[in-house]
DNA sequence: GATCCGAATATACC
DNA sequence: ACCGGTATATTCGGATC
């Protein structure tokens, strides 16, 4: 018996005799690749009807057999068992096949018996169920014990596995290992047409914190000691595959490589008729369909951090959009290296290829930059991945490309195990289609303010309001109960689907609840271990463990749940608006004046009162909260600013700038928070209320006085003046044709790619056409001072200060300045 | 042809 | 299609006078 210590990085399963075994494929503690064969059952479960005699209908299982995929696809076995599903006690049978591949086949048989109630977990992946079943989890390290394969049998087999062992285990147990670093490579190609399959790979880059390399075929005289010129296209993949396959890395990591860098090789590869073998096993990159398709190697990772940004990481940063050039600028402090690409690829098809020399110096410095650029964004992001695919025990490859709804039901499946549970079933297409039907139900009080500027402000909110509700009332989809049973949970009465409802939920603790405690609770141990000794994956940890509490709620209300309960959901808002109602009602007996509220946070005036005051009233309103409910003191804050909705004589939601005491702003909703404005407007805005908060009103006056002044005399730049709009649909799909759809029907016909998603970037000029949209211009085709001035004075930058202004009852006029009226004249 | 108002749209907050 | 509802503001586009 020969043992290794090992990490898992990737997982897959192939026949070996018409039965599935698993490979793993991963990294000796030493740093040498191995790849672990191990087996696992492949089952299903079968729910009979009520009455049903079991060892006969178990019987009749066990026959069925049929020819499925070129083999006699068959059940191994049948067992009765007992399990738990959604609250009760049931006898299921626990079917054992062939091949998880037959699983399909051989469940549309059993389930038209008339004995059978209905099928789960014909739908868990394989790799899945092995994790589960085996406990053999990502990243984290194992001793497999087993027989190694030796080179005959290995060729015997046809498995020429680029590995330094192959190993049948026997036994794998868990061992405590420290961090595991991965070697990664970073790639980005560049190419003469974006389209894939109608261009060539003109040059591809690598890089790492070690390695900087630029292949091309594009010769160009003094080269950077980086590029390796090659004869042609067909050399350049061939020594990508070369070079890749000497390194061995144990990732490849790109931006937008799902959908272009891995498919346009591939094609190119196919053209050529080369194998793009980078796989382990030898096999080509392989690709999964879906809105964004995957790109497969097969045990070489793929990490793509394109769709792990734009998928979960995006919600975290403050970047306009999630371009490489945009994230890398936010998270490593780096950018690209500028050249015009449109220019280059309009060049390469007018003179059939050719470029000058120092433009193709410079478009190799600038495929290397974005390797470069990658590959710090791997280490960035590493943490986060890693901490992710851990907690919920998913691979690498699915965790980098998982949306929040995976996440969170990924997580709920790997823990269902111990809870004896059969997994519920993903919902069919009908039944999706029924949910997305269903009318929305009430959501989070937000609290109307009274508009203006107040000093010493106190807000409190609730620690993970959300989760906390969750798990203090106990609260799932087979909890719920329409009348009050003894020991049961009281949620107030609410509104739901047109009438008036009473829930009540059940104290026998249900699986998300619980699985959503152990969840905070080893949140709460991460943030006291990071207290004592910080470390960025603990960091990351708390992130994971942060992002997966918070889609919880979501998850309920999403259609495509396994575990989808728009009524849990509509409880769990109808519970928030209780305490949150509660928790102002409170502060406000107590004396102090409520100004604002919005779903878990209450900001209120300390007037006479003192901070302690407030910091008592916390105390006694946690005395009074169920289970792990808490209220938490935000933040104490010198001014903050309310003020009134443009239309109609109310006080304006989700809009506010508080200042606390060291003078740092927070700004919420404003114009200067959103990127569909000009940089001028948000600029002012935010100096307007800086100056206001900082109680100086007149000079706040007089800044926009002489922005105004600035825009009529023509001199504000270009620059200052773009708005910026997200095409968020086809162009065609437009119903209202905004400013921002003329603009992108104009980058279209001037050969621009312009595809749903992109931001929009455009200028208003100046001109008489009555529609804003008809002056709607790309900002290049605006010169200096052709702006339109009207324009920018009316729907731009006095609309973001006129609101703020109202409050000390100063009107439009006088900031345009005409008379020049002086706060202290009211 | 000016004006009013609702729908469509984009984006933010929590 | 890929977690939820609440909310504001802007522009269009049709109805109305």
């Amino acid at each position: 018996m020969e043992k290794e210590v090992f990490i898992p990085l990737d997982y897959d399963y192939i026949d070996i005799n018409d039965s599935a075994v698993i490979r793993i494929w991963g990294k000796t503690k030493d740093g040498r690749r191995i790849c672990v064969i191990d087996e696992t059952d492949a089952y299903f479960w079968l729910i009979p009807k009520a009455k049903t005699d079991l060892k006969k209908y178990a019987e009749k299982v066990k026959k069925i057999q049929l020819k499925h995929a070129g083999r006699l696809a068959r059940v191994l076995d049948a067992k009765i068992k007992e399990k738990n599903f959604l609250g009760e006690k049931i006898e299921a049978l626990q079917v054992f096949v062939s091949n998880p591949k037959d699983i399909s086949a051989i469940k549309d048989i059993a389930k038209e018996f008339p004995e059978t109630e209905g099928k789960k977990e014909t739908d868990i992946n394989f790799v899945t169920r092995y994790i589960i079943d085996k406990k053999v989890e990502p990243l984290e390290f194992y001793v497999v014990e087993g027989k190694k394969y030796e080179k005959e049998e290995l060729k015997a087999l046809k498995w020429n596995y680029d590995v330094d062992i192959v190993i049948k285990a026997e036994k794998i147990s868990p061992i405590q290992e420290k961090e595991f670093s991965p070697k990664v490579l970073a790639f980005d190609i560049e190419t003469d047409e974006f389209e894939i399959g109608k261009g060539h790979i003109l040059m591809l880059s690598l890089a790492n914190k070690q390695v900087q390399k630029v292949i091309t075929w594009k010769k160009f005289a003094n080269a950077p000691k980086e590029v390796e010129f090659v004869k042609n296209e067909e050399e350049l993949i061939k020594r990508f595959v070369e070079f890749v396959k000497e390194y061995k890395p144990d990732m490849l990591a790109g931006y937008f490589s799902d959908a272009f860098d891995l498919p346009y090789l591939r094609m190119r590869a196919d053209e050529y008729h080369i194998n793009l073998n980078l796989g382990l096993d030898g096999s080509n990159v392989t690709f999964i369909r879906g809105a964004i398709p995957s790109s497969e190697i097969r045990g070489l990772v793929h990490i793509d951090l394109y769709k792990f940004i734009n998928n979960i990481f995006a919600y975290t940063l403050q970047s306009e959009t999630i371009s490489l050039n945009d994230v890398a600028k936010e998270l490593i402090g780096d950018k690209k290296l500028e050249i015009d690409l449109n220019k280059i690829t309009k060049e390469l098809k007018e003179t059939k290829g050719e470029l000058k020399e120092a433009e193709l110096r410079r478009f190799a410095l600038y495929n290397l930059q974005d390797s470069i650029l990658t590959s710090k964004l791997f280490e960035k992001l590493w943490p986060n991945i890693a901490e992710l695919s851990k907690v919920v025990k998913e691979p690498l490859f699915e965790t980098s490309r998982a949306t929040y709804s995976n996440l969170v039901e990924h997580n709920i499946i790997h823990n269902l195990g111990r809870f004896d549970e059969i997994i519920q079933s993903r919902p069919k297409f009908d039944q999706i289609n029924e949910r997305k039907m269903r009318p929305k139900y009430t959501g989070a009080f937000v609290k109307e303010p009274i508009p203006g500027l107040y000093e010493n402000i106190g807000v409190f909110d609730f620690r993970s309001f959300y989760p906390n509700i969750i798990v203090s009332f106990n609260i799932a989809d087979y909890t719920i109960h329409e009348r009050k049973e003894k020991n049961s949970l009281e949620v107030p009465e609410f509104e739901f689907e047109g009438k008036k409802r009473k829930f009540y939920f059940s104290k026998d603790k249900a699986f998300i609840p619980q699985i959503l405690q152990e969840l905070l609770e080893k949140r709460k141990q991460t943030k006291a271990e990071m207290k004592k000794n910080y470390s960025s994956a603990l960091e990351a940890k708390d992130y994971a463990l942060k992002t997966l509490a918070n889609a919880t709620y979501g998850y309920f209300g999403f259609f495509g749940a396994r575990y989808y309960s728009l009524e849990c959901a509509a409880a769990i808002a109808a519970i928030a608006r209780h305490y949150i109602h509660k928790t102002i009602e409170d502060i406000e007996k107590q004396g102090f004046k409520v100004m604002y509220a919005d779903t878990d946070s209450v900001m209120f005036i300390l007037g006479k009162k003192s901070e302690n005051n407030a910091l008592e009233l916390l105390k006694k309103i946690n005395d009074s909260l169920p289970g792990t409910m808490e209220l938490e003191l935000e933040n104490f804050y010198k001014r903050g600013l309310f003020v009134m909705k443009r239309t109609g004589e109310l006080g304006a939601k989700k809009k506010y700038a508080l200042m606390d005491e060291k003078g740092n702003i927070k700004i919420r909703g404003f114009e200067s928070v959103r990127r569909d404005r000009c940089d001028l407007a948000k600029d002012t805005q935010d100096v307007v209320l800086k100056k206001v908060l900082e109680d100086k009103s007149e000079e706040a006056l007089k800044y926009v006085q002489k922005i105004v002044k600035e825009l009529r005399e023509k001199k504000v730049p270009n620059d200052q003046l773009i708005i910026k709009t997200q095409l968020k649909k086809e162009i065609e799909a437009y119903e209202n044709i905004g400013p921002h759809v003329v603009v992108a029907k104009r980058m279209r016909e001037l050969g621009l790619p312009i595809k749903e998603g992109a931001l929009i970037e455009y200028v208003i000029a100046k001109g008489n056409e009555k529609l804003i949209r008809e002056r709607a211009k790309l900002p290049e085709e605006v010169k200096a001072g052709d702006y339109d001035i009207d324009y920018y004075i009316n729907n731009q930058v006095l609309p973001a200060v006129e609101s703020i202004f109202s409050v000390f009852k100063i009107s439009v006029e006088d900031l345009k300045g005409k008379k020049q009226k002086q706060l202290k004249d009211f």
